[in-house]
DNA sequence: GGCATCGTCAACCATTTGGTTTAATATACT
DNA sequence: AGTATATTAAACCAAATGGTTGACGATGCC
């Protein structure tokens, strides 16, 4: 059921990918939305999500004509406690992420 | 300095370079038994083992005619800390991962 | 009904990926 | 010197990837 770890992290290797989920973290988004601030047609935009939808990292639900895509940040597990064995790094470093969230937005988070 | 996303990603997201990675955990080792228990060339092995160098998840050092490839878990601290912020995860398992281990290798970790 | 909007499908294309095989290079052994 | 071993290089190939465009099926609005 869990998606395998060949999926999520070919899925988290693209950078247009990542950027989405980034920007899910602060909202669900209808397709359209989440295609606006990229220079690439929809139909790509599209296909990502199908993608991140494959990996199980988000989820997609159709309501009327708009569907809506939201974070599942769950998928994540497998692949981060597969990363976590190589490192026994210091515990996890959220201040880091959040600066590099400040960067990847563009803006200071909430 | 550090390899990007991009990179450590997609390095990450091959079967057969997440098993080197897996095998490098025990100890260094030589291109040569790193490709053994492979039923692929030696040629596919050395070509996994420089995208992993380029990720610069593992490090090679020439002694003599043997190149020793050295497991390198700090490459994995970006994106660790990339994948952690959207998990807030319950704190990393590390018993997760030695069970995941222990099917990896097919027998038990010392 | 008729039109605009949301999203996917299909066909296509260039590039990358992951493998092969054969040859070449460098080091070590006797 | 000659031979064997360790590793990469080069040329090649099939399949996957990431993009495009244009047509299409739903849904919503007047």
């Amino acid at each position: 059921m869990t998606p395998d770890l060949d999926t999520v992290f070919s899925a988290l290797a693209d950078p247009t990918r990542r950027r989405i989920l980034t920007m899910l973290l602060e909202d669900d988004m209808a397709v359209t939305d989440v295609a606006e601030p990229f220079e690439m047609s929809l139909a790509a935009i599209s296909k990502h999500l199908t993608i991140l939808a494959g990996a199980g990292l988000i989820s997609q639900e159709k309501r009327g004509r708009v569907k809506w895509c939201k974070l599942e940040p769950d998928a994540l597990k497998g692949a981060s406690v597969w990363m976590q064995g190589f490192g026994q790094f210091e515990p996890v470093n959220l201040d880091a992420f959040e600066a590099f969230l400040a960067q990847e937005l563009g803006d200071s988070p909430d």
